[in-house]
DNA sequence: GACGATGTAGAGTGATCCCTCTACCTACGC
DNA sequence: GCGTAGGTAGAGGGATCACTCTACATCGTC
């Protein structure tokens, strides 16, 4: 049961991050997910739900893969997060946010849009507390954002200026 | 001729800043370029041709919008790029960059993502001159992506923080 | 060894989609 | 007054889509 419902959620999240929010279709997901159809209606039973559960698996990896066992010191935990950043976009997300991508597709959908801000503020509400830059949520997510979005362009170098502008921020608070 | 060109051009940039590339219809798109269906395939002979040209109208609207009549001085010019791209996303973009939202609804489109290298590079490029930040290309790319992309969740605030670390870019170059 | 829960395989349905095509209208130059 | 260019209106085709349903396999439990 909850076996399934991981293999579905793990191959469903793949699919969705490869080749985006409108183009794969059931029959595509389906495969993905490697069960049969009825077994992928009966977890999720639209496809809608399809991109929340894959969502919801997307939101617990990368807080994982961000943020677990990052060192104490502010400034190396600063320094670490945007490394990570860089090596989650190189192998997971190289189109960029997947949770972005998953509203833009479909805008007039407020349930998505409450699962983006959530995720936002707990990734924002984690930096801070890692980087001791407390006051400074807005600032610590405009650059975290900055850097996914910018790094499909300019890669290491994205991570490079996401570190400085965050240095910046820890000496002048 | 190139009137109607026009007409369409600003129609369907509406309909897919409104609602997505997925969702809406070529029978929406006709409606929103309000002209007929024979019409809008004469001068844009596929729906993917369709999204080129939406884009391509909004890419010279965007320039126009952020960087004309720019005060001389650095700093007024740094002030008056990221308020102007706040009553941008106030009045244009509510959903975020529509280019970064073009590619995520079709990711394997290389066409599509020339264009938003394209697009990225001019905004960058002008910003740069306008600034004086030269030789920090990445950085101000950064921070115009991160305001763009946190702004609908923090609206002026994200303004404010992008002015802060334009301007700590400015006394530390 | 029967049975219920959980899975696979895949055909079928009704709706929707992109795009084409026929038929007709209007404005304008000569 | 007539031809031509450029437009409207909208029906229809062929393909694809999300989703349902029937029929069958497997496996742990009693």
């Amino acid at each position: 049961m909850n076996e399934t419902m991981t293999k579905i959620a793990a191959g469903l999240e793949k699919a969705f991050a490869a080749r985006g929010f409108a183009e794969p279709s059931v029959e595509d997901l389906r495969n993905a997910a490697g069960v049969s159809l009825r077994t992928l209606y009966k977890y999720t039973p639209s496809r809608d739900q399809m991109v929340h559960v894959a969502l919801n698996h997307r939101h617990l990896r990368y807080l994982d893969h961000i943020f677990t066992d990052l060192p104490t010191d502010h400034a190396a935990a600063l320094n670490a997060i945007m490394d990570r950043v860089g090596t989650w976009m190189q192998h997971e997300a190289s189109h960029g946010c997947l949770f972005h991508a998953a509203v833009a597709a479909a805008p007039d959908d407020a349930d998505l849009r409450t699962l983006l801000e959530q995720h936002k503020s707990q990734v924002a509400d984690r930096a801070v507390n890692a980087t001791g830059l407390h006051g400074t949520q807005v600032d610590i997510l405009l650059i975290l954002e900055g850097l996914t979005q910018s790094w499909p362009l300019y890669r290491d170098a994205a991570v490079t200026s996401a570190k400085r502008l965050g240095a910046l921020l820890q000496n002048n608070s």
